[in-house]
DNA sequence: GAAAGATGATTGACTAGGAAACTACATCTG
DNA sequence: CAGATGTAGTTTCCTAGTCAATCATCTTTC
């Protein structure tokens, strides 16, 4: 008499929180963020872009963990848009790189604050010492792991 | 004289940290799950429907949070592998109701081991007492924000 | 019991991103 | 310095979702 093996449910892996609670931030800040018409990977490379030196598009997309190909078309966005601006490098002929417009600086601080507010309306529940230990855990796995300091996708 | 408004870094907020690490578990284990040419999504239907009468794909989709319209493809990918199958309610003239096939079913407890196996490898930089607090803390933004808790019942 | 509205599922148009092929330029090596 | 190899960016094709429109059926209401 053989039993079927047993099966864990979806919820007894800790990957299955991490996944529903973290989809849930993201999707609320892209909901904040969808009003000003910019979707999550915009604000992340406007931010990384902004009060820095240009970067080229290879560095960025190692930044923020995409594929260059996925850059080239969120530069073509961003541009279409008038936040970002492309450049030939001067120093090689290959290289391009990328920059905020004015009005691409200008827009980061507002979208900075409706980071902050997302974040701080999501993890409210929580009080200072235990979103304190989360963050430790957090970090803890990031360095374990070796994870790139910089998520998206 | 004005100063520019202070822009927070990524880094300084708690959803930064969830989404890297939460991206992170996924993808490694849709690399695993990719080995056997299944994805997340579709490893998440196949262990909602496993051990459980039919469900209609209305109800599946609120349970794993998708649309119907995914729903629909999903189903369409997973029936084309054989692994489910789709009939239609007999009392209800609109409804349909998917299912796990044999074969569906005998692949649910080899996808949970990569689950298993997975989760462990993952968080194990973890002890014991760390990983029960993460799943406190995370579990209490759930319950805060009311977030479909997936299956229940 | 007929019209109006609600609900279940599918479809088509669209989006964002990955993988790999491709182009152009750079660098290394004999 | 010529050919081989490497690197930056773009392009094409593919996948997997959402959203909105649609069709069929069920339910409600008068």
């Amino acid at each position: 008499m053989t039993r079927p093996p047993p099966v864990p449910a979806l919820q007894d892996h800790l990957g299955f929180w991490l996944r529903l609670v973290s989809n849930h931030v993201s999707h609320a800040f892209a909901a904040r963020l969808a009003e000003r018409e910019v979707t999550v990977a915009e604000w992340v490379t406007l931010r990384t872009l902004h009060a820095r030196p240009p970067l080229s598009p290879s560095r960025l997309a190692a930044e923020i963990s995409m594929t260059r190909g996925a850059i080239t078309k969120l530069a073509d966005r961003l541009i279409a848009k008038g936040l970002v601006r492309r450049e030939a490098d001067p120093e090689d002929g290959r290289a391009q790189t990328l920059a905020l417009t004015p009005a691409g600086a200008a827009l980061v601080p507002a979208l900075a604050a409706l980071a902050d507010a997302n974040d701080t309306a999501f993890f409210a529940p929580l009080d200072a010492r235990e979103r304190a230990t989360m963050e430790k855990l957090l970090r803890r796995l990031v360095d374990a792991h070796g994870l790139a300091a910089l998520p998206v996708d």
